[in-house]
DNA sequence: CCACTAACCTGTAGGC
DNA sequence: TGCCTACAGGTTAGTG
């Protein structure tokens, strides 16, 4: 379920707990979560300090002293939670991973993984460009790169939908469903439009496209600034729930009516590869 | 190389 | 109440 704004508010919700502390303990209550837990996964992690915790894409990156790295993916269902070193844990569901750390005052606390579905996976990585998971994915949708032109020169001689364009991590890092569905229906564009019709015959990007892209970075900015969006299983770190989820514009809203003033027309739902799609059919145009 | 499907899992909501 | 089905924020692996 985490898309990027979630993850970023899991982000910042650990840092003032686990930047400058120090992992004592590791341990493992299954061999693998979406898949096995790399070799030497314990080992690499006890007795590390962990400088920082970072985002890139919908992954968590926890950079250690030892110039390794843990990475983390939640999958649809994953969480971590801070617990006090009292606390009992011994009746929580799909308790997977647990942490035990250190503060720069010596104060013990635990971190723990939870993840019903268990879509989520941990790996350690030294460099990015050597891990399997990050070396393949696309921009940042808040760096530099990404812009209208960086999406026209991949788009101009592709004919696949829009949707799935957005849902590509290795183009664009860190949409998914719900806020691609949202972007789109910001811009007004029909999710099934082949994105070589947001670029010109030279090759430059139409102003569709430079609205989409403005759209992408509000919709993005706007729910990180909600704390994320709960929906069935997603709670931030300290427990309480994101709130974006009243703001969606078409996500889960079948048969509801459009939020544009004077539109009247209700939001539909299509299947596109193999996800749902929620837009609005009088506001996004199908221009193809 | 691209496009599509199935697969990985459990929980939940809705219909009967 | 219970049973059954459909579906869910994501990604990879396999097929054509």
């Amino acid at each position: 379920m985490p898309e990027l704004p979630e993850v970023e508010t899991v982000v910042k919700g650990l840092e003032p707990f686990v930047a400058g502390a120090k992992i004592k303990q590791v341990k493992t209550n299954r061999k693998n979560l979406r898949f096995d837990f790399p070799r030497n996964f314990i080992s690499t992690l006890v007795g590390q300090e962990i400088t920082s915790i970072s985002r890139r894409a919908k992954y968590l990156i926890f950079a250690l002293g030892n110039e390794k790295n843990l990475l983390s993916h939640l999958g649809m269902s994953g969480n971590f939670t801070i617990l006090d070193v009292e606390a009992d844990i011994s009746e929580i569901k799909h308790l997977h991973v647990e942490f035990l750390l250190n503060d720069k005052q010596g104060k013990s606390f635990r971190l723990i993984y939870t993840d019903p579905r268990r879509f989520g996976f941990m790996d350690i990585f030294t460099h990015q460009k050597d891990c399997q998971f990050l070396k393949n994915l696309g921009v940042e949708p808040f760096g530099n790169l990404f812009n209208a032109q960086y999406m026209a020169n991949i788009f101009k001689n592709k004919r696949t939908p829009i949707k799935t364009a957005l849902l590509d991590q290795t183009i664009i890092a860190g949409l998914g469903n719900i806020y691609v569905c949202e972007a789109l229906w910001q811009a007004k564009i029909h999710p099934k439009t082949s994105v070589n019709m947001l670029v010109d015959e030279q090759g430059q990007a139409l102003l569709r496209l430079e609205k989409l892209t403005i759209a992408i970075r509000t919709i993005l900015n706007a729910a990180i600034k909600a704390g994320g969006s709960t929906l069935n299983d997603f709670h931030s770190v300290k427990g309480q729930s994101g709130y974006f989820q009243h703001n969606f514009d078409v996500y889960g809203r079948e048969d509801e009516l459009c939020n544009r003033k004077n539109c009247g027309a209700k939001i539909s739902k299509i299947s596109q590869s193999g996800r749902s799609t929620f837009f609005c059919p009088s506001c996004q145009k199908q221009s193809i």
